[in-house]
DNA sequence: CAAATTTGAACAACCGTTTGCATATACATT
DNA sequence: AATGTATATGCAAACGGTTGTTCAAATTTG
């Protein structure tokens, strides 16, 4: 019954030939004569043979796999990433090994390893909102596995990078607010130490004194995306004297926090005060309150940008290495009004 | 720069003696001298060796990896389901090769083939809704790759099966139903294809027809899981003579479909009429109408356990491959009821 | 018709590692 | 001194392919 998967070797046996004659055959090179690559390539047929491109890859030193680590897949921004990657790939014959790293910086360093251990011919990943070290993955480069970083990307300038700038898009996004007649903005921001919170706080800042109001840092809050923090957020918002009627949160798990806050508190939501948002999630629409407007971030696009840029990295990686540049691609996040405002 | 991985040969080479002996020392074999043992073993830490997996699988004719298709990541329920995978598998040593169906059959046969020729050990399938041919996937375990199918299951006996069986919970969310006083139930089912579809529907005739109740078919609508369709169901549903005052849902991407459409047509939700699901995601807790009650079909759950029928079945691949039963493991469904009921 | 050229196919090395078997010392035993 | 026996190491084959080189036969050329 185990039908084992046929060989060149078995093929060769079979038609008495050599397996360089068969190799040769089904690669169609012109040295082998008519008569024999006919038969070869039927009889190949007949069996079904498929090539083991482990061998292959193994002689290569390629394994045509690109490794993917990414926070949480639950996330509908992930989730987004990496079917865009995973569309890209398919199509240039690439295959993706998976790993989730939780945010844990130790379980990350664990899927790196067997990554590393697996041979990807390269690594994109999004960080762990945690981590701070860098060298399992600088060692990765070391070795001649390219690792390109997409929207979580690390602080420094030596790596390849694709993320969603929200500079731009937070200062619009506060201006609207503005238009609309909103004056107390209040912003809960994520954890410091990922780039995307300094960009958002720059533009929030850039924006509020742009109309020469000064920026009241009491209305600056700060979450690690727990539900508990972004509560305290909250509370320390609305027992302000003069609590704000406009609210920016870091992205739409936030601000899903942060309503369900604001419906405990009997707050008025759209009516005493507002809320904004990052990220655009589609699930959104159907929760009670969708914040009034949103940045989308493009994790489809910037999933595809990411292994764009890896196959780019993997086509030139044997012609010159000496030309060690880095890739730096910014999406501009955009805002999106929702209905009915 | 371009540090190449160290080899074994490179060791050898450097210490002046064959590679058999560093494999040996490396391993600790107990033929190999202390002295030459110690030297290999130090420049090996030195040169921070690491055995080229993908040479030692490929004669142990293994790869550790194991292949997962989904119909679509984004659902909470498969990312959930790919956690419970992801986390066993890690444990284990295997890393997993992930591909999407977006449940269309030609691309679930594309990154079938694709898994195929990475020489997956293993693979681990929910099914495409729409999938009716399974040649390809038979033809996988005729070459020795187990698969093992999850939640969305084919409709033959001879596959190992891991599912959430439905018609028990079924049967008790209509009593809930009847006990809260409702008793006019529709039932908007899923594709009749799917055995998921056929286990609700068996579900709710017995609950119904156990009350003495002759089971009223204009209650039982239908949907491809598309909005349009969802929104037709609600459409037939509510022009009947006597509508209902319950709606069971599929599940709860149908069910929120359903409350827009309830919204839009203003009925009173939870007033003149309630809805309850399955999947009982954690998302719908953020939703203006969450379900009253949902039945729990245990993603994680599912996952982990595929994952451990795989590594079962890897592990006695090798004893004997005579004793061909299949694995079909149920895992009963459970009614959860949402708060303030 | 011998020499040169083309054609078709086999040989062998290689990728990194494991492992059965052979070999070469050193030492102990008759 | 001859034999036996550990002990430590090397050789070579194998996994499934690719590819540069060699070699023999068939064909063309002068």
């Amino acid at each position: 019954m185990e039908n084992k998967l046929p060989t060149i070797k078995e093929i060769a046996k079979r038609l008495n030939v050599s397996v360089s004659t068969v190799s040769r055959a089904l690669s169609n090179h012109p040295r082998i004569g008519l008569r024999t690559k006919m038969q070869v390539q039927e009889l190949a047929r007949e069996l079904q043979y498929e090539p083991n491109i482990k061998a292959i890859f193994f002689k290569q030193k390629k394994t045509y796999v690109i490794g993917v680590i990414l926070p949480y897949i639950r996330e509908d921004f992930f989730s987004e990433a990496i079917s865009g990657i995973e569309t890209l790939a398919l199509e240039h014959d690439y295959t993706i090994l998976f790993g989730q790293s939780y945010d844990d910086p130790e379980r990350e360093n664990k899927v790196i390893d067997a990554m590393k251990r697996q041979r990807v011919d390269g690594l994109l990943i999004s960080l762990s909102k945690q981590t701070n070290k860098y060298d399992h993955l600088l060692s990765l480069e070391k070795y001649g596995i390219p690792v390109v970083y997409f929207d979580r990307v690390p602080p420094f300038e030596q790596a390849h990078k694709v993320y969603c700038n929200l500079y731009q898009g937070t200062v619009e996004m506060v201006n609207w607010l503005f238009t609309k007649g909103y004056r107390r903005i209040a912003f809960i921001n994520g954890p410091d130490k990922l780039q995307a919170s300094k960009e958002r706080l720059d533009g929030y800042i850039k924006a509020v004194s742009a109309r020469k109001l000064k920026v009241d840092m009491q209305l600056v809050e700060r979450t690690d995306l727990s539900r508990e923090r972004t509560y305290q957020a909250m509370e320390n918002l609305f027992k302000l004297k003069i609590p704000p009627n406009a609210v920016i949160t870091f992205n739409e798990y936030v601000h899903m926090d942060a309503i369900q806050y604001a419906q405990q508190h009997q707050l008025k939501i759209n009516k005493e005060l507002v809320f904004v948002s990052y990220a655009n999630l589609p699930i959104t629409a159907y929760t009670a309150y969708p914040p009034l407007a949103s940045i989308e971030q493009y994790p489809y696009k910037q999933g595809e940008k990411a292994m764009e840029l890896m196959i780019e990295l993997l086509r030139t990686k044997a012609e010159d290495s000496a030309v060690k540049s880095y890739f730096n691609e910014e999406i501009a996040g955009s805002l999106i009004l929702h209905e009915g405002t």
